[in-house]
RNA sequence: GGGCGGGUAGCUCAGCGGCUAGAGCAUUCGCCUUACACGCGAAGGGUCCGGGGUUCGAAUCCCCGCCUGCCCA
């Protein structure tokens, strides 16, 4: 073996052994036959859009330490990797790239086919998808390659395809115009969570609304021309009508309200102006209009307590403390397609009052969409009276809000401008602000109990109430969800108390395609234009296989029953004349038919990502048709996934995602597998969330800061092993981790220095596994290799042998436990100190005078190495499976009650046995008595390293009579340790130094050629032990002197505390005994 | 606004009712002691964020405050 361990001349080596092997690929009969327990886990699919950063190497590396470890214990171990679409991400990625390349110039829509576009994203997931997967064996992760999975393919298509078809067919997928985030730039809808929120600096603009009376008889039949109907109100009639401050104003001149808004743009969508019910200028207001400027639409006045009141009007100090408050008039231009909160007031007022009575008298929307796709103020999407406001059409927001406002100010309409700081929503993607839309969406009805209630009874300790509940709970999957760290549970359960409708449709290129065909018809001459086709009505009637049709009013947005549409009238065996309308008809098709010829669109959008990922757990193991699935993918076992693996056991996953990803898989699992309709089986019966890896300043890594570490830089420079060690070390059980970032000046490269660290620890097994190797290839621990020797007893070893083999088994348990727990950091730790601190610097050293002669000791060595590099292996596969490769070539002796189980595959670490140790090992006498050894040896090194003594010196230790005979039994291993000639209980003649230990003189000799010892150090020496010791006797005096402290704490406590006195007082006056006669 | 973390040695973190509060890195001193200088031996270094409370006893539990980070609205 040689000196050091370069992981750049093994882990190639290794891997390829593995693959040959086929280490980890799962045998799911071993399962179903009863042979072997489950364990798996799915990994999180990484985004197709780009190479894996350090948070995946962290997520990666804790999913394979599991793995690792399960599969050494005997469990049929799958991990199933696979890689995700990434919808939108890889979109914009794959668009900016032709745009760079020259491929692409202005619209994608206008100016690319969808089909080319598709075909340029595929090859790029390709190359993205082989770099992922590349990376990914690098780290060492144990995945079964054989069952890789991509989210868009075939298999998981068939998913996609399925799980739409059964949610729509039961009513949980449905078709809504709703407000959406709006990404200008990328002309789709996004979610909540591929938006930031951004502090820009800003304005608040202040319109006047000139007020007028609305001409009922006029404007009912010519609402076009509602701008010379209206009639304006006078300052003077306001006054009349109880105004508060109307006096103030000219009396005959025309009266406004003013509105405060950030977006003045927007004003050409106002259908109403909302006051306050509270505010005093309400009542004179009843009954009034207002009229819009240059647009001249005539909107109600309307009156909801969402309307901040001004500062000055506040009725209490919560009100008055409102930010916003500040800066409000009290008057809310309500624009319902433009915002949120205004969609909501608009929704309120629609059903009655003003808003319900104005819209309906004059047949107006009250939602007016005045923008188009791209952003652009236009009179193509739901607005129709533009009026003078023609100027704006085709301008882009930011320019029809400068025009706006300077029309505004022309007209004298422009009161003020204040200087505003607020947020706004960014695209994370386009990077664009994105725009509240109205627009036609797919959802999923999360909120139906079927599935975000399902997913809430899947928590554990959620059915506790009764005995009966707790029982019936399990069999449904109820109660089998568990998170660790448990409070992740309470994010998880409260998302889904508030959960909303998913909008699954993104009107993106890249991603699966809705199932659905569409066509509008007018029932009239539904006949005559041949709708009603035999195919077309078992799509409705939903006896056409893989067809589901529904029928929707579309005046009333409303479901008509089959029977509804067309009856069929027995008396005559045929379908009667269907009822006139228009009925916009959607057929889920996902047999592939082309409906085209009967007049169908199909839909142009994509499904949400997120969709398909939450299939994952069910996709990848072939769901719904495993049979088809295995023909597919021409592995014959697939079909024996699911009922295997299926639950699995654990999920990997970072905070974020338990409301993306987390909660969707659990309701679809849930939803579609087993006894389904939100009673089937979880997806997994673990969560776990590991933190996140921020750098040095507790900053996200991120490329636009360049302060991201690339998992191959450091696996380049410090090995796989090293940064999963590392990575292992750092992942504790809280929310984020901190890790120093330095540009490494050589390379130019982001590293940390923490990294050396898992880099040393590697370098350190490698050395003690090449010593032990030396000492056991000269003298083997047995005499013939698979000798039918019996193992060795604890019994017939040597102190340190005992000591070595207890500390092993406590090691082992306190690991076995830290997998069990998801405490990675404290596997770590466990191991560190035991190769380091036991192995290396107290066991290796100890038997070096012995371990030639002593065939049972060798035996010990060759287990307990063989063992550390078991329990080490799964934190750090590369150089446990390199040093086995000569280790596990030694011939081995056995020890009694420390099972240590051959490989499975090829002689391969990999598939090894778990050291499975027996309790009795466990020696704590043993590990009393060589703490002690350790404790004299400490101090003599102590006094050498005191007195600058030349390490290579031996020097004579001088022992209390009384204890010469304990000594003795460790005479070697003081000896060697200590770097001792001889002990013996003769007093010191000539130059010595005397020291306590456990209260008791010692002294050493011999400790320099001249006769000089330094006085003044060895004074210093005491003196501190004198202090230490008079500190401690302070703190235990005080507590024996509490007199609640004896009646009180526990008896054994206060013994202790007794004890630790009276040696503290020992200490103390040996040490002044000893500095006594040095000072004569 | 709601929820959840963190604040302990110069740095990164353990410890979460009772060891004179620990580890690794960094620092200082001495060593190329034939497994390892990616190493060995030794040392120095802390009002455990502040303030109250509970307790015989608090870094640890409770309350208030300050700082800091994340998630969800």
């Amino acid at each position: 073996m040689p000196k050091a361990y370069k992981p750049i001349d093994h882990e190639d080596r290794i891997r390829a052994r593995w693959d040959s092997a086929k280490a980890f690929h799962a045998d799911p009969t071993r399962v179903t036959s009863g042979e072997a327990r489950p364990y798996s886990i799915v990994i999180p699919p990484p985004n197709v859009t780009a190479a894996l950063h350090l948070g995946h190497a962290l997520n990666n590396t804790l999913q394979d330490v599991l793995v690792r470890a399960h599969r050494m214990m005997g469990y049929e171990t799958l991990w199933m990797p696979g890689t995700d679409h990434a919808g939108i991400a890889t979109q914009a990625v794959v668009e900016k790239r032709l745009r760079k390349e020259g491929k692409l110039k202005g619209s994608l829509r206008q100016n690319y086919s969808r089909d080319q576009f598709v075909a340029d994203t595929q090859a790029f997931k390709d190359e993205y998808e082989a770099v992922i997967t590349d990376q990914l064996k690098r780290m060492g992760c144990s995945c079964d390659w054989d069952r890789q999975r991509f989210t868009m393919d075939d298999v998981c298509a068939r998913a996609v395809r399925e799980a739409f078809f059964r949610l729509f067919r039961d009513g949980l997928i449905y078709r809504g115009k709703r407000l959406v985030n709006w990404d200008p730039a990328l002309q789709t809808a996004v979610a909540d969570d591929e938006c930031e929120d951004e502090e820009i600096d800003s304005f608040f603009y202040y319109l006047r609304y000139p007020l007028v009376h609305e001409d009922r008889q006029k404007s009912a039949d010519a609402s076009r021309q509602q701008a010379e109907d209206a009639q304006p109100v006078t300052w003077n009639e306001l006054a009349a009508r109880g105004y508060p401050g109307a006096d103030q104003h000219p009396a005959e001149e025309e009266a406004w309200v003013t509105v405060a808004t950030t977006r003045p743009e927007t004003y050409l969508g106002d259908t109403a102006v909302a006051v306050n019910p509270h505010d005093p200028r309400a009542k004179a207001l009843r009954g009034l209009f207002v009229e819009l400027p240059l647009v001249g639409r005539v909107i109600p006045i309307l009156e909801d307590s969402y309307v901040v009141l001004p500062k000055a009007m506040a009725r209490s100090e919560e009100e008055a403390n409102d930010p916003k408050a500040e800066f409000a008039t009290g008057f809310l231009k309500v624009t319902p397609a433009h915002d949120p909160n205004d969609y909501e007031i608009g929704r309120r007022h629609s059903v009655d009052g003003a808003m319900q009575e104005w819209s309906q008298a004059r047949g107006r929307a009250v939602m007016v969409n005045m923008f188009a796709p791209d952003g652009t103020v236009s009179d193509r999407h739901g607005w129709s009276d533009v009026g003078d406001a023609k100027m704006l059409v085709g301008l882009k927001r930011q320019d029809a809000r400068k025009k706006v406002v300077e029309e505004f100010k022309a007209r004298g309409l422009l009161e003020a401008t204040r200087p505003y700081r607020h947020s706004v929503k960014i695209s994370d993607r386009s990077k664009a602000i994105i725009e509240p839309y109205l627009s036609d969406q797919w959802y999923v009805k999360v909120t139906d109990p079927r599935l975000a209630e399902s997913a809430n009874r899947a928590l554990a300790g959620r059915h506790q109430g009764t005995e009966a509940s707790r029982h019936q709970g399990k069999a449904d999957g109820d109660g089998a969800l568990q998170f660790h760290p448990a409070r992740y549970a309470k994010t998880y359960e409260q998302w889904h108390d508030g959960i909303r409708d998913w909008c699954i449709s993104r009107q993106l290129w890249w991603g699966h395609r809705i199932p659905v065909w569409h066509r509008r018809i007018d029932l009239a001459t539904a006949q005559a234009d041949n709708f009603f086709t035999e195919q077309c009505d078992e799509a409705l009637e939903g006896n056409h296989h893989g067809c589901y049709g529904i029928a929707v009013d579309v005046a009333t947005g409303a479901i008509i029953p089959p029977g509804d549409l067309y009856p069929l009238d027995s008396s005559i065996g045929m379908h009667r004349l269907p009822r006139a309308g228009l009925i916009d008809v959607f057929i889920c098709d996902i047999v592939e038919t082309d409906w085209s010829p009967a007049g169908f669109v199909l839909d142009p959008d994509v499904l949400d990502t997120w969709f398909s990922s939450a299939l994952w757990p069910m996709s990848t193991m072939g769901w719904p048709d495993p049979e088809q699935a295995a023909k597919d993918t021409g592995i014959r076992d697939m079909k024996d996934m699911l009922a295997a693996f299926n639950p699995t056991t654990t999920l990997c996953t970072a905070r974020e995602i338990i409301t993306l990803w987390v909660s969707r898989m659990v309701m679809f699992n849930r939803y579609l597998m087993g006894a389904g309709q939100g009673k089937g089986p979880v997806p997994f019966r673990n969560v776990f969330i590991h933190a996140v890896i921020q750098d040095g300043e507790g900053r996200k890594m991120s490329k636009s800061l360049g302060n991201g570490v690339d998992p191959l830089d450091i696996i380049a420079t410090h090995g796989a092993d090293a940064m999963r060690f590392t990575l292992c070390q750092m992942a504790t059980n809280t929310q984020d981790v901190r890790l120093p970032v330095v540009k490494d000046s050589a390379t130019g490269k982001n590293t940390s220095p923490k990294f050396d660290l898992g880099r040393n620890f590697c370098n350190k097994l490698w050395n003690a596994a090449r010593f032990a190797v030396g000492i056991l290839t000269a003298a083997p621990a047995a005499a013939s290799r698979g000798g039918s020797a019996a193992p060795v007893s604890a019994k017939s070893l040597s102190l340190i042998d005992r000591w070595m083999l207890s500390r092993l088994q406590a090691a082992t348990a306190e690991i076995n436990s830290a997998v069990e727990h998801f405490e990675f950091s404290l596997y770590a730790q466990s191991i560190y100190t035991l190769l380091w601190n036991d192995f290396c610097d107290w066991y290796l050293e100890a038997i070096k005078p012995t371990v030639a002669e002593d065939a049972n000791q060798r035996a010990v060595l060759r287990s307990v190495l063989d063992a550390i590099l078991r329990i080490l292996h799964p934190v750090a596969p590369f150089v446990t499976e390199a040093a086995y490769e000569t280790v596990g070539t030694l011939p081995a002796a056995p020890v009694a009650g420390l099972r240590l189980d051959a490989p499975r595959k090829s002689g391969l670490l990999a598939t090894a046995g778990w050291p499975v140790i027996d309790a009795s090992l466990r020696d704590e006498a043993a590990e009393r008595e060589f703490s002690q050894l350790q404790g004299l040896i400490t101090a003599i090194r102590e006094v050498r390293a005191q007195h600058q003594v030349a390490p290579k010196r031996k020097i004579v230790l001088h022992v209390p009579a009384h204890v010469a005979e304990h000594w003795r039994h460790h005479a070697v291993t003081l000896a060697t340790l200590a770097g001792l000639e001889t002990q013996t209980t003769d007093a010191p003649s000539g130059s010595n130094v005397v020291f306590t230990f456990e209260a008791r003189e010692y002294a050493v000799s011999n400790l320099a050629d001249a006769a000089a010892v330094d006085s003044g150090a060895e004074r210093a020496r005491l003196e501190k032990i004198i202090a230490d010791s008079e500190k401690l006797i302070a703190v235990l005096e005080g507590r024996l002197a509490n007199p609640g402290y004896a009646q009180k704490a526990p008896p054994h406590m206060v013994q202790q505390t007794k004890d630790q006195l009276a040696k503290a007082i020992a200490e103390r006056s040996a040490a002044a005994e000893s500095l006594k006669k040095l000072g004569s």
